[in-house]
DNA sequence: TGGATTTTTATGTATGCACATATTGGCGAG
DNA sequence: CTCGCCAATATGTGCATACATAAAAATCCA
């Protein structure tokens, strides 16, 4: 049988994925270095260099100069997730999208908030609905830290999102995402047309830039709503 | 004032980025091609070639042969979440990992799941409990398609979760995967010890092996539980 | 005119080379 | 024996070049 050399970075990394799986190289195990790669495969180490930089962003290797590239202890351990952001989320299942401002004011935040945001200083609060058809798509409840976006005092998003006017304001270098199942508080509930303290989808998002906390939202789902996504193994 | 020219790869990603927040680049227009770049910025288009393919992938760019590069209509409009697989999560958090089969069986799934999996034979109905530290961690209600992986149907998953044993035996090219909030029907109510009815935070996710459906999974996760990530911009 | 075919063009990738940078591990001084 | 410095080494990155590939645009032919 004729050995299939893989010549592009593609192959490389069916051919390195191949050995993992066959347990030549076992999790946690330290795999050849790329020179040695490519002179077994038969391309530039260049080539190789790519295949293992995509297998470590994808969570399968683990690398660190010097000390060379391992399996990672169970590889295939992450699945890497997109989600698509409300406009375009509404937009892309071919339906209007609608926003309104419920209230907005400036005022010191609960502690919790506080502690995520870094921040002693007053910071906005902001409710708004955002609807799919007319119909209630997601509630949002949004502090923003005016000591990192003092900006946003004067802002008035009434017409557009304080989503859509950070990500271009005060674009975020890190952030928590944490998605779960609450009982929905009375004027969220109002909004979304469910019952006060029913359980619904909630996802939190806290932003940062550099150490600075920007914005931390909470969005409520109605029942029946689910977030989709792709995943690529 | 004098010009920083970016040498590096990261230092074209971020003035490429600057330029989008700057609005010299508005969202949906198409930016110079990669030649004319690296003439402008001084440096090679392989180094350009790496910062635009960066903030592709990170969803800020969108890039098709021959038509160019276009900032995306919205920039900054997904993140990248990571979601980590039962065991790891669990001893991540220092809690003790366990895991109890509660019945598999083989039998004709019901048509939705027939229809997820591609198929019309038999699949193996798998329930089980995940718990941390004795406690219910997520009830996991799983079907395998046992005519894309008839190896299954021998398989004791006793002591191997389903998801530990598929990951090694059939690596999955694609899937998709659906957070949402629902009614906890009543085995699995048990198993959380919940109401049975009671809204949970429910996951299903369906996996593939090219176009063959190999299992699809819904794990339904006890109230005030999370799933957290870190996203970055 | 309309559909098929060729050309053009921007991105995608492979390669050899050089140098940068982070770590590890060893060696020598105290 | 310990601390600090330095050399060895594996990955990280830049560059010039060449060719591959997808897809839009132009062209050709019936």
């Amino acid at each position: 049988m004729t050995e299939t050399i893989p010549r592009t970075w593609r192959g490389v990394r069916e051919e390195v994925l191949r050995r993992i799986k066959a347990r030549d190289w076992p999790p946690g195990a330290t795999i050849p270095n790329e020179a040695d790669l490519a002179t077994e495969l038969g391309c530039a180490r260049t080539t190789v260099n790519r295949a293992l930089r995509e297998l470590a962003r994808a969570g399968i290797l683990e690398r660190r100069r010097k000390s060379g590239t391992r399996v990672a202890p169970n590889p295939i351990g992450r699945a890497v997730v997109e989600i698509p952001i409300l406009r375009q989320e509404v937009e892309a299942l071919g339906r209007a999208y609608g926003y309104t401002l419920v209230d907005s004011a400036a005022q010191t935040p609960p502690p919790e908030v506080a502690q995520l945001l870094h921040t002693r200083g007053p910071a906005l609060h902001i409710r708004a609905l955002h609807s799919a058809d007319g119909r209630p798509y997601v509630a949002e409840t949004r502090w923003i830290s005016l000591d990192a976006v003092p900006a946003a005092r004067g802002q008035d998003f009434a017409t557009t999102s304080a989503n859509e006017w950070l990500v271009q304001q005060v674009p975020y270098t890190r952030g928590e995402l944490s998605i779960g199942a609450a009982p929905c508080p009375a004027p969220e509930a109002a909004l979304l047309g469910v019952a006060t303290g029913e359980t619904v989808l909630t996802v939190d998002r806290t932003t940062y830039a550099d150490r600075r906390g920007i914005t931390c939202v909470r969005m409520r789902y109605p029942p029946g709503h689910r977030i989709t996504s792709a995943l690529m193994g």
